[in-house]
DNA sequence: AGGGTGTGCAACCATTGAGTTGCGCATCCG
DNA sequence: CGGATGCGCAACTCAATGGTTGCACACCCT
């Protein structure tokens, strides 16, 4: 029910969303989530090779996204792979239709009040 | 498909993606888009009085908002209006999902090759 | 006309963040 | 055993960004 006055900020799990969309707002971060999706676990190592990066500079990006919720990692002998979470991708999207249908709402009332 | 080496990046509309996401990794502008998604059209003056930040701060993520095509501005005699435009949003919903399916997908593959 | 109100522009500061290099430790393999 | 490979931690640089203040211009209203 739309209110003149509804609460000022926040449809659900902004909190959540909010790390989310940090996390993706980097070139590179985004990358590496494609990649998880598309490929699998991986390595700090093996995604640094496809990148003009260092491995290190990998392995921050993939602590940040672990951060976000977005990456599990596992150690596997010498080696530790890293996999994709999707579910935090759920609450952004979630965030997203939310604010948008909310924005639709208003429109429709609007032009039911102006019809009316 | 699931191929060791397939392309490295890219689902559709990663740069519109990407400037959505960076724009709304900062929570004062979720905030300002929350705001305008359920308010409509606003001034800085007006959604910086609700913020413990300057008019001029305010100003300025909305003009970051503005290079990401979230909002566009209209000049109203001495004041001028903000107004959400949330096309933007779907494109960057649309990424979400492209890659939530994408790892689903892999997922389902790897599933049905150890089954069969 | 002229004061109040609202914008926009520019300079400036502090913090964050992406990237690098260097080093030490653990693990596999000949 | 001992070298090679891979990881993690720490220190450092450099650019981007969120925030501020100050000022000048445009507009509304009495």
């Amino acid at each position: 029910m739309p209110q003149p006055h509804p609460r000022p900020g926040a449809p659900g799990g902004d909190a959540e969303a909010g790390a989310v969309f940090a996390a993706l707002a980097d070139p590179t971060r985004r990358h590496l989530v494609a990649a998880l999706a598309a490929g699998g676990g991986a390595t700090a190592t093996g995604l640094a090779a496809e990148l003009p990066i260092s491995r290190q500079a990998v392995a921050k990006h993939l602590a940040t996204l672990g951060r976000a919720g977005l990456v599990s990692q596992r150690r596997r002998g010498r080696e530790s792979l890293f996999e994709l979470d999707p579910r935090p991708l759920a609450d952004a999207a979630a965030w997203l239709t939310t604010v948008g249908a909310e924005w639709d709402t208003r429109l429709a009332d609007l032009q039911r009040l102006l019809k009316g």
